[in-house]
DNA sequence: GCAACATACATGACATGTCAACAAACGCTA
DNA sequence: TAGCGTTTGTTGACATGTCATGTATGTTGC
């Protein structure tokens, strides 16, 4: 490290912009999900990653991996959910050691219940907002960004 | 609500992305600057903004406000950085309620070292992988979202 | 100048997330 | 098939953040 290599104006209006977006916009769909349906985020996150699972169920680890979770976060986040009814823990039939994380049919009616008003706020506080071109544009330069940090760095 | 209104590919491309490189994001540049200069994100955040507060010095509300976070997670997070000798609070001259958090000596010199490897982390995990135009763009998107969120609704 | 309301901050109880340690089962190899 | 390192999951201690409340000070209208 010589010279660090400082942000540049457009860089930095960049970077501050993503990181106040970023803030503003979790706090406010969250609370719209809070309102609306009474889950918080990590809720609508594992039953959202749940419902898109085969037959809705999923072992413990691959859940954790999928959502970029640990698999303690998981294990502590289920066991609340499962207190109220949302999950279920199964056994597993190939491996002793498994626990499967299932959908109830109240998760499925809580997400159900909840994906298209969760989809209408982050519509209303974030598409509504942006160009067509922007959002290609989004997708493209965060699917860049994501494809380097998930691919082993050879550093 | 009649039909939600789903989001289109383009869009689901988008915002999974978007979700996605957050969470990779953050925890590598977190981990880069807990390896790199033994602070959090949250103490990295309190000191940068102080330190671009006039004096080094700001109110704890003005301070919370800029930074979007809750006044009491800021008390909370200043007495901690406070134990560390990071920061201390001082009275306020001109009213008795008032807590000015200011940024000690060792604040200065932790922001001082740890600023130029934060943004070399950031800019190896981000802006490298991004062209010149979607920096720009994200500029603009990023912008475009937090003006909605902070300008008054008139629903 | 004082009653009533608003503001700034601290605090404690609680919810959530992290980290390290543990236990049990797996699966490879000799 | 016994031994041993690996994988899967749980757990408890601890760090962090939220929310409601308390307290002191400021401010406004009479």
């Amino acid at each position: 490290m010589t010279q660090p290599r400082w942000l540049d104006e457009t860089e930095d209006r960049a970077w501050r912009g993503y990181r106040r977006m970023f803030l503003l916009l979790n706090a406010q769909v969250n609370r719209d999900l809070a309102r609306d349906s009474g889950l918080s985020e990590p809720d609508y996150d594992v039953l959202s990653a749940l419902s898109e699972a085969k037959n809705h169920r999923c072992r413990l680890k691959k859940l954790a991996e999928r959502m970029l979770w640990s698999q303690s976060r998981l294990s502590h986040h289920v066991t609340r959910m499962q207190h109220r009814g949302l999950v279920t823990r199964e056994d597993c039939a190939d491996d002793a050691r498994g626990a499967t994380i299932v959908l109830t049919k109240a998760g499925r009616r809580a997400i159900e219940a909840a994906a298209p008003l969760h989809v209408e706020s982050v519509r209303r506080h974030f598409f509504d907002h942006l160009t067509r071109e922007q959002v290609e544009m989004l997708g493209d330069a965060t699917h860049a960004v994501v494809n380097a940090l998930t691919t082993p760095n050879p550093s």
